[in-house]
DNA sequence: ACATAATCGAGACGGTACGTCCCGTCTTGTT
DNA sequence: AACAAGACGGGACGTACCGTCTCGATTATGT
């Protein structure tokens, strides 16, 4: 058959993408942005120099800086929630701790950020963003609350979205507001006992 | 008593400072931070520009970005909650309101990304932020939940903060991260009532 | 007879101008012409500093800097050439002499930088300037000159204005552009008979 | 021998300096020092402006501005004194020609300005200028007076450097100081002659 | 092996905003 | 009134990055 072609995936020809750029650039982006306010204030020219690259390298792949962030951030996607216990107060809580952990980490604490702040700004980039790293929580939570009602561990009538919004609202605004600022894994304890006993049925 | 004026320390000398100047910059910074980011992107020259006004003005009265954002959003200090009514699920619903209301209106919303998301980057800054925007609203909340304690509608071993925290995070969460990130008056009410639920005696 | 009143000149009423300060302000102008290198680089702000003055009271009596120069440059305007000798070359000589004392004080140098250097720029400066201080000088050498004509000392057919060109000319230049840039007494005295050798009759 | 290329030393790497933008900018000075009074009013702004250039560029090449001036003014090296002919009265008239004609020209006439006014203010700057604008002049101009002396045209005694200032210093005074500031060629010929006239053997 | 081609780093380009300095104007209270 | 003090709107300074653009050098593919 024909010439140039491969079996599946044929090679354009020319020097293929550096991969050890790549991820160099990646992870400076993940640094920086770590070190940062804003997308105003993260420098592609401070990435290159930092990935030592050249711009032109950052360029010639992410048109945009909110492209580069989307797939930077796409890689701290996390561990994702863990395996599940017996009760669903046990699972509640192993959910609640892993957010809790990532919120102690700036380069994580900033998708929060974005997700939170950039949705008017950076419509597209908000939108990715909780696409990949809220809405995988948020189903396995709501997967959770339901299965509570189904078991009639939790009242009949719940609002789901507002139960779930209480749980990690909670826990986000104390660790970014709070005047001690610190959540210890016994408050995510209560905060989650709390919220069982205004759900429980009657 | 008498008038303002002082009978003693005259005026400095020299042409005294420009009350609308003043004004003219508040509001400009107000306008942009609005429109902006981050501090990154909050440019001093825009400010300048909008408000009609040479850079060495702004300069002259306030050193850096920081300074400049702290007074400004001084001025969005709010009516601050409002008076009350006679049941502590009427008052505590009024306070939330407020709080719902200002997170429709870009400038204010971004008092809040700076209180939740600087504190590393800008410290002085925040720290200013949450004691003129946050500090006033808990500590009416704390009255009022501290006031349901002793009356006997709340149970007595009540975690305030925590309850604060869910109270203001849940509609905070709500309106930056859910899918239909609106927030009707209704469902204020619905996340006070959950509130009560749990956090009645029994 | 009034109090206030004066005899003749009635004073027009309010504090009087200060003399002090007029003073300083010429004299701080004076030297700063002095160490600069156009009117450009001569800045009010700096002469009001030197001089003690507000800025305020220099524009209120020369509206530009020419006005100001103008009245400061016509303060230097020389002791003027010197008494006379007995023979025309030692008068010649006098003459020049002056010439090359002026060009010794960066002040008075100024004087002729203006006069030849900014005629497009700031005609009516430089015209003032040549009026005040080059016209005299001119009008006694051109005096001296036709006399030496008259006495028979200089050929008849002399062009008079090219014979001072050449007396004043080559100082100048000699002291602006020579390598060793100095000029002493003694070639004073051979650039005149110099120019007397060619100028005698026959 | 071969072409111009060079074997071993290769580029330094990077987008190699634009001969457009160095072109435009050295233009632009001499454009607008032609314009101006003096290096302070002459503005890096400007000259990038007229350019169509970044000031980056400007400030990237010439850290000074005297650096820039001085390339810039080395651009204007003049045709430099033309072919000689066959006497020496023919060949001093030829020289003090180009001279004359060079005064007619604001952007060659601010050469002479800073030649003769900046030495104190920009001594590098004009140093510089005189090496490369005036020096040049002089030595050709020496070399023919010298001539004169071996052919006998001259005296004996001569004293060149005097004469040399004698012949430029009468032209340049007389083209900017005397009251009908213009010279004709009739004027330089004439200018020639009486300092020959003075110069004669006996 | 060798032309072709897409990559890479380096770094110059035309720009924008920075924070500073000084301009010339203005607006005070004091003399 | 005239004065000093000094704030005002404006504009150029020299620096730091922006995102684009040219380079020579490198590294693969397809004859």
């Amino acid at each position: 058959m024909a010439t140039t072609e491969q079996t599946q995936t044929s090679r354009p020809a020319g020097r293929p993408r550096s991969a050890r750029a790549e991820r160099a650039i990646i992870e400076a982006t993940l640094d920086l942005i770590g070190e940062t306010t804003g997308l105003g204030e993260l420098s592609i020219e401070a990435i290159a120099a930092r990935a030592g690259v050249g711009k032109t390298t950052i360029y010639r792949w992410w048109p945009t800086k909110e492209d580069l962030l989307v797939d930077a951030l796409a890689t701290l996607k996390a561990p994702l929630p863990p395996l599940r216990g017996r009760s669903l107060r046990e699972d509640l809580i192993a959910c609640v701790e892993v957010f809790r952990r990532e919120e102690r980490d700036a380069r994580t604490r900033c998708v929060l950020n974005i997700a939170m702040n950039q949705a008017e700004r950076h419509p597209r980039l908000a939108d990715r963003v909780r696409q990949a790293a809220i809405e995988p929580r948020r189903a396995v939570l709501t997967a959770l609350l339901r299965r509570g009602v189904a078991t009639g561990e939790l009242r009949a009538d719940l609002n789901v979205p507002v139960a779930l919004a209480t749980l990690i609202g909670t826990v986000v605004w104390y660790m970014r507001c709070a005047e001690d600022a610190d959540v210890s894994g016994d408050l995510v304890e209560e905060i989650v006992d709390q919220l069982l006993a205004g759900l429980a049925p009657r």
